[in-house]
DNA sequence: AGCACGCCGACT
DNA sequence: GTCGGCGTGCTC
């Protein structure tokens, strides 16, 4: 009789054995469907025995084995399991993150991207400048070896034609490239990119946006080895890749590469570790690396490789002029300097885009008579003012009313919407320039399915002159027209407590300043904010990624943050306020005691209320657990989230957040 | 995670 | 007397 051990994607740390009926064809990575209790899950066979603890009468039988699947292979196996121990999630649900959606029925495998593509000859190897063209050699020169690259190139130096030209030269050799980006409104323009500069390749596209179908078949071609480049969004990382040569991930520094619900993996270090144990090249590309990836380069354990100048008319980066926010010609929140700048572009036919960061007509809505402020019922968070369509809605529960015609407190009819957001400068600017073509971008506006790319498609068209949008606009775009960029609401970011809230506001910034003089004509950058001195704003200035990081990174060293110091955040949330803080107590005294024995350099933290203490409802909480070094921090969880769940009760929920992006 | 079981309050 | 609340514990 041969037992299978099954691993489930359910919280159980153990796998679970069945009898494999006769005719099964079950290896280790196969996927099979099983029933546990009354339920029927698909899960991987992660071992075949001859026998079982359990005793014989409660084993129940596979049902059956996936058809068609290719069972995961012995590396992608040993990734999970990696990801189940360094994020201290249970295997099963790490595993199911290496399937493809398997809650459709199989259908015939729709053709892949390149089917239909030219071939063209590729050109992008010819048209590297001298900076690309050594990248591009010292990662050939890496094949066959793990060799870490932090490619820094700023903005528009052509970090992908490095890429496509690495790319092209394992695939010459027969190798597979995974390439991961960080949004999937990015992957059609680079999946197309990709066809045109190498068009023999055959390219498979990967990301959670594509019809279950269809992210079925370019998995299997990833896995039977038909596709040459897999491009793919952060699950893509765990994509089964037999020939696999070549690792990229674009835009490293870039937080959506960090899950944030489920298993909290963070796929630049997953894809690091793949490389590791593949023994491939992986490239790290960025304009404004993590500073965690920036301190590997500085300290010499990733080669660093540089692109200084832009490609294109203009090889030096826009720049950036500072302006005070206040003003008294400022018309909504748009100041002279700034309305000055647009006119010109307006005069010369040129586009302009204003980044705010909000999406909505104003943060907040104020009675003038006695201070109230309109505030969700289940979140500890303000609501936020719509007009397109009218109405209050909270951007952390989705909850949505309608807008009061009064204070529901003091009866006032005066309510002030205050701040401002996407929705209130594009009728701002719509006011100021009448005769302008105005298009706002943000997920409100872009919800539709297809409506980013008609957009995107007009204004590069010539069909738009200022584009009103929010961080959805600010990356990887290409709009040759485009010559000034306008930052509002900056500051914002600097009033968030965040340990990372420079560096990601700094990546930002230099990420949509780079949208401004990507054709023939020059860009300019405006910044309204009031604190121009601040070293954010005076390294964007400068275009100074390198001073800005060293001074953040002795910032960190002296306190003890990554990349000095390794953390992890243990969160709980629960209907009443004091289960969680019941709970946390007790977590906190144990941990601390654990840390006595096991681990004394580890800290443990008292309990604090969660950036949002009350979301939907729920009350949450957190404990942050610092350490030096990553063993006896991954020592510690292992003794001490057994023994939580000994403590928990059913009306908490809690998890663990390895290498959190943020705690405050 | 589901989904049971199980033991205490307001309804046909 | 039952319906049903969600606390506790198991699923191969």
């Amino acid at each position: 009789l041969t037992i299978a051990r099954v691993s489930l994607p359910v919280p159980a740390a153990t796998p679970f054995d069945y009898w494999v009926p006769d005719g099964l064809a079950v290896e280790p990575g196969s996927a099979v469907r099983v029933r546990l209790g009354r339920r029927r899950l698909v899960g991987v066979a992660i071992d075949l025995v001859g026998e079982s603890e359990v005793p014989p009468e409660q084993l129940m039988p596979l049902d059956e084995v996936v058809v068609g699947l290719p069972p995961l292979s012995a590396e992608v196996l040993e990734l999970a399991r990696f990801v189940s121990s360094y994020y201290h999630a249970p295997l099963g649900q790490c595993l199911a993150l290496a399937l493809p959606s398997l809650t459709r029925p199989r259908r015939r495998a729709s053709p892949l991207q390149n089917d239909a593509a030219p071939s063209a000859p590729s050109h992008a190897v010819h048209a590297l400048n001298d900076e690309q063209r050594a990248a591009a050699a010292a990662i050939a020169a890496a094949r066959g070896r793990f060799t870490p690259f932090l490619l820094r190139g700023v903005t528009g130096s052509g970090k992908t034609a490095v890429y496509l030209d690495a790319a092209a030269r394992v695939i010459a050799e027969g190798g597979q490239v995974l390439l991961l980006v960080p949004e999937i409104n990015l992957t059609p323009q680079l999946a197309e990119r990709v066809r045109v500069t190498l068009g023999n390749a055959s390219v498979a596209v990967l990301h959670s946006g594509l019809p279950a179908g269809a992210r079925r078949a370019h998995w299997e071609s990833a896995a039977t080895g038909s596709a040459d480049i897999v491009l793919g969004t952060r699950l893509a990382v765990f994509a089964i890749m037999p020939r696999l040569g070549l690792i990229v991930v674009d835009e490293e520094h870039d937080a959506s590469y960090k899950q944030q619900e489920g298993v909290r993996y963070h796929a630049r270090d997953v894809a690091v570790f793949r490389a590791r144990t593949r023994g491939v090249p992986i490239v790290l590309g960025s304009a404004t690396p993590s500073l965690e990836t920036h301190w590997s380069a500085s300290s010499g354990r990733y080669m660093a490789l540089a692109l200084t100048r832009r490609a294109g008319a203009h090889p030096a980066l826009p720049p950036v002029r500072r302006v005070a926010r206040r003003d008294g010609n400022a018309v909504e929140g748009v100041g002279a300097e700034l309305q000055a700048a647009i006119r010109e572009r307006l005069a010369r036919r040129e586009q302009t885009l204003l980044f705010v960061n909000r999406r909505g007509f104003a943060p907040s809505l104020l009675c003038a008579g006695c201070g109230w402020k309109a505030e969700c019922a289940r979140c500890d968070a303000r609501l936020v003012v719509h007009r397109d369509p009218p109405g209050l809605r909270c951007h952390h529960c989705g909850h949505a009313q309608a807008l009061p015609r009064a204070c529901p407190h003091c009866g006032n009819q005066d309510l002030l919407p205050l701040g401002s957001g996407t929705q209130r400068l594009e009728r701002a600017v719509a006011t100021l320039f009448p005769q302008a073509r105005v298009v706002r971008v943000d997920r409100d506006a872009t919800r539709r399915k297809g409506a980013f790319d008609g957009m995107r498609d007009a204004i590069t068209r010539g069909d738009a002159d200022i584009l009103v949008g929010t961080q959805m606009l600010a990356k990887g775009h290409d709009f040759p027209r485009l010559t000034l960029v306008g930052v509002l609401g900056a500051d914002n970011a600097l009033y968030s407590g965040e340990f990372r809230a420079t560096e990601s506001l700094f990546a930002l910034l230099e990420q949509v300043a780079g949208r401004a003089g990507r054709g023939d004509e020059p860009g300019e950058v405006i910044v309204q904010t009031d604190f121009p001195d601040h070293p954010v704003y005076a390294a964007l200035a400068a275009h100074d990624y390198a001073a800005l990081a060293s001074s953040l990174l002795s910032e960190r060293k002296s306190l003890s943050l990554p990349p000095f110091a390794h953390l992890a955040l243990l969160r709980a949330e629960a209907r009443r306020e004091a289960a969680v803080q019941a709970f946390l107590d007790n977590a906190v005294r144990l941990g601390r005691s654990l840390a006595g024995e096991t681990a004394p350099a580890c800290e443990v933290y008292a309990p604090v209320p969660a950036t949002l203490p009350r979301r939907a409802g729920l009350w949450r909480s957190q404990v942050l657990v610092q350490a030096p070094r990553r063993a006896p921090l991954h020592a510690l969880l292992d003794a001490w989230l057994p023994a939580l769940t000994a403590l928990d009760t059913a009306s908490v929920r809690w998890s663990v957040d390895v290498d959190p992006q943020s705690f405050a």
